[in-house]
DNA sequence: ACAGGAACGCTAGCAGTGCTAGGGTTGCTG
DNA sequence: CAGCAACCCTAGCACTGCTAGCGTTCCTGT
């Protein structure tokens, strides 16, 4: 019983590891260095541990996304709750978006640009997203009065993502970024 | 001469010819199923002709991406083109991106997603790509008298791509595309 | 017309990928 | 303490992008 704790205990540790190693080396040197030979050296066992803990490797991929999730959400909450007022809230959270974005891109990527189906297969994933989700909808909520809250939310929400991508890929001129984040901010809360 | 003349052509021929293989097998199978062992066996020849004609499997995938942007600026000087007014024309340009977009997601990947840096090494890349940045400028011009264009334009364009990978990726609700197409094109054409 | 040479494309193989089968060794259980 | 079950490792598969080296073919200059 007491030995059977410990046991699931020091796997649930090992399986901790496994999503801690792959973030951190895919935020050190990107997803093409994380490979499961690497991952296992990492935690020091060898490959097939990987196995019993994950499906394969898209699946440690989206274990790393789901903390991203949670740590964006908590990231955007922080962002509203230090805001002033409305309409400042909706610039502090745009920034907050996307600083996370540009600090964590190998995340970012995991959450949004790969591993296209196996969140939403999951199930704590929705609640984190929707968590973000749902603060970008009460942050927009007061200059949305017009149109369908929701619409205009994920339509705000798609602005940032594009001057992430775009940007990151290299398709913006990297000075003028905050200007553009501006005209964003501005062109969805007038 | 003449026998130098033909064997240029043929070689010309061969190279489109790897592009287009490339490009029809991604549009039907995705990017993952062209392997360079694949696009060798399309095109009849063996592995190794490839890398006579590209530097590796990233520059194919790049030239499939510059007939993109080339395909792309085309779609969208169409659609200005045969807009009734200005205001107009910002919907249908939009509509015109979405549609492209979504018609050929592999190509899109390409330009976009994928091959991240190699397009701007080459050459022609920035000609077509300028040009639909041109396009989707002079139709935001008439709307965006206040700010500075490039910017404006810069900003528009991200929230139109946002809108194609969130959608693309399933984070959008399928069903409210046009209606988030027509909030966007409302905050940028008032 | 013909020998010499160079361009050309093939076969075979390398290092690395994600993933899996099978067997031992270890350590818990009755 | 014997027996069993859980556990983890070694070895290997099929596949990837890419390359070295050889053999053939075809054009060239005499």
């Amino acid at each position: 019983m007491s030995t059977q704790a410990r046991r699931e205990r020091e796997r649930a540790e090992r399986e901790q590891a496994i999503i801690t190693a792959a973030r951190d080396l895919a935020l050190a040197e990107g997803w093409d260095a994380v490979t499961t030979r690497r991952l296992a050296a990492e935690i020091e066992y060898s490959q097939p541990v990987l196995y019993s803990h994950f499906k394969g490797k898209d699946a440690i991929m989206a274990a790393v996304a789901v903390e991203g999730f949670a740590e964006l959400a908590t990231a955007l909450v922080s962002a509203r709750a230090s805001a002033p007022d409305p309409r400042q809230a909706v610039a502090d959270v745009a920034t907050a978006y996307v600083a996370f974005a540009q600090q964590r891109p190998a995340i970012y990527d995991a959450m949004f640009t790969l591993a296209v189906d196996l969140p939403f297969a999951s199930q704590d994933v929705p609640t984190d997203l929707a968590r973000g989700f749902a603060e970008l909808s009460e942050t927009v909520r007061p200059v949305a009065v017009d149109d369908d809250l929701e619409t205009v939310t994920e339509t705000f929400w798609a602005g940032l993502h594009g001057l992430v991508t775009l940007m990151r890929s290299g398709r913006l001129r990297r000075a003028d970024h905050d200007r553009r984040l501006a005209v964003l901010v501005d062109r969805f809360s007038r």
